[in-house]
DNA sequence: GTCAAATAAATCAATATTGCTTCATTAGAA
DNA sequence: TTCTAATGAAGCAATATTGATTTATTTGAC
């Protein structure tokens, strides 16, 4: 179910673990935010624990927010002088990140299901900011972004081509067994966030249950 | 895909669609909510149209989501004087809604698969406030409602008892398949908001999607 | 330890939101 | 029509949030 209470297990920069994040040669001039494609390294976990934060959170303050990732208001400031810049920032990161992660994948190489696992085992090293962009998308005013996420197009293209190889069934149009897909990947992220299951076996999970579905054999 | 544009299809009061709910009796007196158990049909458009302006804007001022409904602030404040009362009833609601549809699906009765279309047609009645409650479940203090909704019982219980029948397959845990089941119909529901999959087939496709997976057979 | 960079804490004016009221207008039933 | 309940619009004080700054403290490299 997908409402349920337990605590997050994914969390990173909660309450009860204040990290310091060392965000990188930020200086003393807030507004020079350096450019999001090429996120230093030690911001990834601050970007990480703000989405995670925003997703928990959506009506948080930018107090709220800076506490609950354990960094003081100024920090978060300096790092992102307004909320609808930190927005975009992630917004932006993520599709880069995501963009990346389906490149990678390289979707048209060997069987579906090859393929399919490459892009399960690359999206999940991305959680927080798949769950971000689940939740943000929608509310986000994107212009060059939305042309650049055609993820829809890409997925539903791949899943095209493997109801062309015989692999997946027909009867099911192919966006929505794009819409199938990112539930499952969506859904279960959140699960395993509430601890209803298991980070191990999320991978097999997710592609037993897309592919196989829940009847017994 | 689950980050997608396109406009509501489901919204139920919009911008471009005001509609003029009468909220029954309210009076003069906005502080006597009438019980939550109880809501009077006229209200429960407003109601449903208001889950899905949280949804949709979880950080509109209240405001906004007046206008969102097609109402005006002060109709929305003697309906209910402060957000947080606003949310507490619409989970109130929610919980008596979905809990009562699990009820009539009668879980225990004859085949599991007969069952879970029972479930399924009951709870695409619910539409808003199923979207509603998997998004405010977890940032709801709701002392008294956890109790009563131990929908995660309800379902792993019944997806343990469908594989005990040799119904379900035994290789993933009754909560996974409980957290499958809710993370397809919550999925399918916002691409079915989303316009990316029909209305029509959608009972059939929720269906298909968690009994039989996308393989071809 | 010293020094510089980064951060936390506190402050503050400008702005937005909230909770609540008043009053004019509208919609609906008698 | 007439009367009344319900609504919309506007306004207002109390409060919260924002965006920005200043000062003190901490951190880490050297």
């Amino acid at each position: 179910m997908t409402f349920a209470g337990s605590r997050d297990m994914l969390m990173v920069g909660d309450d009860f673990e204040p990290k310091k994040f060392q965000a990188t040669s930020l200086k003393r001039h807030p507004h020079k935010e350096q450019g999001t494609m090429t996120a230093h390294p030690e911001n990834r976990e601050m970007l990480a624990s703000l989405a995670l934060a925003l997703v928990d959170q959506p009506r948080a303050s930018l107090q709220e927010l800076a506490r609950a990732i354990g960094v003081s208001k100024a920090t978060l400031y300096r790092f992102c002088p307004t909320r609808d810049r930190l927005i975009e920032r992630l917004m932006a990161y993520g599709v880069q990140v995501i963009s990346e992660a389906i490149a990678i994948a390289e979707l048209d190489r060997d069987s579906p299901i090859e393929a399919l696992k490459r892009l399960i085992e690359n999206s999940l090293k991305h959680r927080e900011l798949i769950l971000f962009m689940s939740n943000y998308w929608e509310k986000t005013t994107a212009p060059d972004l939305c042309s650049a996420a055609d993820w829809d197009t890409a997925l539903d293209g791949f899943f095209l081509r493997g109801q062309q190889q015989g692999v997946f069934r027909i009867d099911i149009a192919a966006p929505a067994l794009t819409e199938i897909w990112s539930s499952l990947v969506i859904g279960l992220l959140e699960a395993e966030r509430r601890g209803r299951v298991a980070r191990i076996g999320l991978t097999a999970l997710m592609e037993t249950a897309f592919l196989n579905g829940a009847l017994a054999r």
